[in-house]
DNA sequence: TCAAAAGTGTTTAGTCTACACCCATGA
DNA sequence: TCATGGGTGTAGACTAAACACTTTTGA
């Protein structure tokens, strides 16, 4: 993960070879504990947090950039993702936190130093199955760890705005396209998929209604009972199958 | 409106004072004689033709970029935009037009002139009242002009895919955000309003169930009658209020 | 046999579809 | 008074909400 060819941000990061102004941000979304979750990085000696990012190589798809952000930052090939936002107000980018962090490792930027201009950022969100992932900080981070989505820390310039427009795409998209799935593992319960609906939509759900809603879909395919040792019937798992 | 300051695409242009690799596209939509048109410009001396577009300048927000293409070419302000999607993939840009472009105006650039770079550019549509537009080229374009979906000339790059996306976007979101209104004169029928959305719809609708539907928003504030001098009874004239 | 959670049935209310009907208008 | 298009009424079909009931499980 921290192989030195894929470590996008460096404090002697240049920017040769990439894009300029042009920033990729992804919000990865993570569904543990009943809970909404967001992966976040803290760079090096500093109190800032992030969101997990990247630039776009000169001879790189916009898709494949944000593809290798979140290989990189989750270990998951083949995650589901996808463009929401562009964030693109000049006020909205603020070079003090990355002087700050360069200076914190040691480097001191040039005032038009690559880093430090204006930067346009195109909002990706991941889905991804949480306990397959594996948090993955590089060189410039301290840590790089899930966050509930009402227990994060302060972030750097818009990237709290960033993850409200996330979480707004996601709800609206939960229910015509079907991607809630992306954050189950690969067989779950219905009560499984209806707590994630209740999490993400934020009110609850009458459970015949949904029951019957899903199944209607006919996208899911029912595998086995699963045995939890609990005192009640044990639930039917399933299984998401396209058509 | 061809005021030298707004010319954003000059055959001399180098670039300066603008954010490389990045451009907006416009998807302007007008509605007239029940056709849905979108407005397209032609190069000087050549049979290229492309959505109306621009580059952001270093200091000036996206939005306002947009807002700026849309009103070089239509004369109007305080149009309604909406961002969709960006486009991105490394073979979308095809320098060979913008070379033979500059050509066709007597000039001979770089190979690695800032036009002939790859671009990523990010869409916005635009809904505009057909009646209010006066389409307007500038040095660059033999002309500006209305084009029915249908009746499109071959477009440069990937534009004609760019329209698409725009027209799928339009569709979705015509049912839950309420801005088919924008794409009609003030005072409007329900018979017009119908026709717009059939059109953009591309199917029949029941005009009782329509009627309902829209009314049934109380959005609409209720005019006066329309006498067309036809045969029949006058429609109401309605009005877009929002609360 | 009891509590808890899962699954299904059923009644009701609401919405949508399709068609019918009435109204206003100018020839 | 007739044809035409605009507006509303209404029966039936379909769908969704709310609640009741049954089933399964381990203690």
């Amino acid at each position: 993960m921290t192989d030195k060819k894929t470590i996008k941000v460096e404090t002697t990061f240049s920017g040769a070879g990439y894009i300029p102004n042009l920033a990729i941000d992804v919000v990865i979304f993570g569904f543990h504990d009943k809970q909404l979750k967001v992966l976040l990085m803290k760079y090096n000696r500093t109190e800032f947090y992030a969101l997990p990012g990247g630039f776009i190589k000169n001879n790189e798809n916009l898709d494949t950039a944000a593809m290798r952000v979140a290989l990189e930052r989750t270990g998951l090939t083949d995650v589901f993702l996808e463009q929401f936002y562009v964030f693109g107000d000049i006020n909205r980018y603020d070079p003090t936190p990355f002087a700050a962090i360069m200076e914190a490792n040691d480097t001191k930027p040039d005032k038009d130093h690559f880093l430090l201009q204006r930067f346009i950022s195109i909002g990706y969100f991941a889905l991804v199955d949480f306990t397959k992932v594996t948090p993955t900080p590089d060189k410039l981070f301290d840590s790089c760890n899930w966050y509930e989505l009402n227990a994060m820390p302060a972030l750097i310039q818009d990237h709290t705005s960033i993850i409200n427009k996330a979480l707004e795409t996601l709800r609206a998209k939960l229910d015509d396209k079907l991607i809630g799935f992306n954050l189950l593992e690969e067989n779950f319960t219905m009560g499984e998929l209806q707590n994630l609906y209740e999490t993400i939509l934020d009110k609850k759900l009458l459970r015949p209604a949904f029951q019957r809603k899903i199944l209607a879909l006919g996208i899911l395919e029912r595998i086995a009972k699963k045995y939890s040792g609990a005192a009640h019937k044990a639930p039917y798992l399933y299984r998401f199958v396209s058509k």
